[in-house]
RNA sequence: GGCCCGUUCGUCCAGUGGUUAGGACAUCAGGUUUUCAUCCUGGUAACGGGGGUUCGAUUCCCCCACGGGCUACCA
């Protein structure tokens, strides 16, 4: 036995003592895959450190796409190597989120917990014997060592690496470790000293490759030299090994990820050809975000609410209106083809690889956010309006929830004011929380508003006229009215009582009138809803009722 | 510090070696509607700076500035 093969023993007694599966069988479990030509293979690989992040749900909305688009398979893989930083409960909670933005996972853990697919499993912790096998390999065949550098020991080397003004990092004269003598390396590792492994590259950094991005083109990048870690004390791997591993194993075709990983490609590229594995083709996306005092920064998980999906459920946006507006920052012409088909599925159009290509992060809008969502609302019925609705409110607002599900039938057809059939739309709910203002005021309840105080509302009309105003619209009421009868009726107390007819009439001749019969519109208005602004006042009397109209009108009388 | 990536209205994006530099959101003005939300019409508003190359540069090249990223036994 040479020396190699004992620092390998040595290594794998330590390291990982049980038995590892041997990689021409872990090749046999991962079969190439049957897929129709074209077909991209994509996936989204979060670590399990707390709730999904916008930018995470943006990239899987991306990669789901363009993985469907083409009769592809989109997964989920968790990918929890970090054991420091991970939370329990996480990955559950990012299926679920993917779940709720309707971005359909193909393989790998679903919202229920079960894992599916043939080429699991899908979570990284539970591989580390096939990542060990990998490692073995590359340690038989010298290229990659063990590091018993201690964190101290890189931090001072760090620290004069940046005296010298020179490259930091663990390469060339600095790795020291990776020219340790056999004898010296199996010394340590027999006094258990603790220890990683590391890549040897056999790069130089002074040779530039060109490197392709989907997004980005081809790139001249200097070769990696960097010895990194591939395999943490801890006996689990790296992102850098985990990543290209799987990726490879199952097949994956497409890497769409966050663009800090750009300066890492080099170094994953050799990491393939050492495996003479074929890469994924690799596509880097800027993070999204945000305006911080006067300039841009990433958006961050931990400083910024609205880094979280969460954020955008609590504030109840609908998700179709969060998947529209991300859909719209990876495929600006979403816009047109949005307006050329209003009711289209958001799923059929087409994402492009040419169009994705804003390099400079997208700064996160809430404007156009706020936009986008209004017409989405607009665009479901009242139906879908109060399913969506109270499916938000129950987890956010109980009393609400409560409220519609007592009064469904009623509460839809408050929704269904201005809603559907002919032509005109109301556009004033951006999101779910917008309902209980909404609803407010149909229900008695919380109808609160004191005479006094509609009256107070109505300063600027003449008090004497409100009551006879009112009187004569109670004395004419029949609620089998249709629109424009009503209409007219209003009309004519508005003559009667010197109130133009119109807008127009009041301006041919201002000085005749008191106003007009939008004043007296607002009589009612006022008095049904304690407020100015309101959907059309005609479909509020038909849905209160009859009994409603008169009460809150009489109080008024 | 080193190495990468980037820079078009306030924001998100189009676009071109010669264009009135286009759209959307926001904003402003006007109009429609019984109010409001809509909807319609119109307006304000941009090629970071400096050098080249060129008859001509926002577009190509270089430098600078600025922004972002990486530089972990985190992903």
């Amino acid at each position: 036995m040479d020396e190699r093969e004992k620092i390998v023993q040595e290594v794998r007694a330590r390291m990982f003592p049980e038995i590892l599966p041997a990689i021409h069988d872990i090749e046999k479990n991962y079969p190439p895959r049957h897929l129709p030509a074209g077909a991209r293979v994509t996936r989204i690989a979060p670590s399990p450190t707390g709730f999904l992040h916008v930018g995470g749900l943006y990239t899987a909305l991306i990669s789901e796409r363009l993985a469907h688009q083409t009769g592809g398979i989109f997964y989920l893989r968790i990918e929890d190597t970090d054991k420091k930083r991970e939370v329990p409960g996480a990955s559950a909670l990012i299926a679920a989120s993917l779940a709720q933005y309707g971005i359909i996972i193909d393989e790998g853990q679903t919202p229920a917990g079960q894992e599916i697919g043939p080429y699991g499993p899908y979570t990284q912790s539970a591989r580390a014997p096939i990542y060990a096998a990998y490692i073995k390999s590359l340690l038989e065949r010298g290229l990659a060592y063990p590091c018993f550098c201690t964190h101290e020991e890189t931090e001072a080397m760090r620290a004069q690496q940046e005296l010298g003004r020179m490259r930091l990092g663990y390469y060339g004269r600095w790795a020291v470790c990776r020219t340790r003598s056999p004898d010296d390396v199996l010394e340590a590792l027999k006094k258990n000293t603790p220890f990683a492994i590391r890549f040897r590259s056999p790069g130089d950094f002074n040779n530039k490759i060109a490197v392709v991005d989907l997004l980005r083109g081809t790139r001249e990048l200097s070769e990696n030299d960097q010895d990194i870690v591939l395999m943490k004390s801890d006996g689990l791997p790296t992102y850098h090994l985990a990543h290209v591993v799987d990726d490879h194993l199952m097949g994956t075709t497409h890497v769409i990820r966050g663009d800090e990983w750009l300066s890492s490609v080099t170094l994953h590229m050799q990491l393939f050809e050492m495996f003479s594995w074929i890469p994924p083709q690799y596509g880097h996306i800027a993070p999204i975000q945000k305006m911080d005092g006067g300039s841009k920064r990433k958006l961050s998980k931990r400083h910024d609410p609205e880094a979280s999906v969460s954020f955008y459920d609590e504030r109840g946006y609908p998700p179709a209106a969060v998947i529209e507006y991300l859909l719209n920052l990876a495929n600006s012409n979403f816009e047109d083809w949005r307006r050329a088909q209003p009711d289209e599925d958001s799923r059929t159009f087409i994402l492009t690889f040419e169009k994705l290509a804003n390099p400079s992060g997208a700064l996160f809008d809430f404007m156009k956010l706020n936009d986008i969502s209004k017409d989405v609302v607009a665009r479901f019925s009242a139906e879908e309006v109060y399913e969506q609705g109270v499916a938000w409110a129950r987890r956010h607002n109980s009393g609400l929830a409560e409220r519609m599900e007592r009064n469904s039938e009623y509460t839809q057809k408050i929704f269904g004011i201005e809603r559907g059939g002919t032509g005109k739309i109301r556009k004033d709910i951006a999101k779910w929380s917008d309902l209980k203002g909404e609803l407010e005021y149909f229900f008695d309840d919380s109808f609160q508003e004191s005479r006094a105080e509609l009256l107070q509302i109505l300063f600027d009309s003449e008090q004497d006229d409100i009551k006879k105003i009112i009187a004569s619209f109670l004395d004419g009421y029949d609620e089998g009215d249709a629109s424009h009868a009503w209409f007219e009726k209003i009309q004519e107390i508005a003559a009667r009582y010197g109130y133009a007819k119109s807008a127009k009439e009041y301006k041919a001749d201002p000085e005749t009138y008191k106003g007009t019969v939008a004043d007296v519109a607002k009589i009612f208005r006022v008095a049904l809803t304690g407020r100015t602004q309101t959907p059309d006042l005609y479909s509020i009397m038909q849905v209160m009722g009859k009994e409603r109209v008169l009460k809150r009108l009489s109080a008024l009388a």
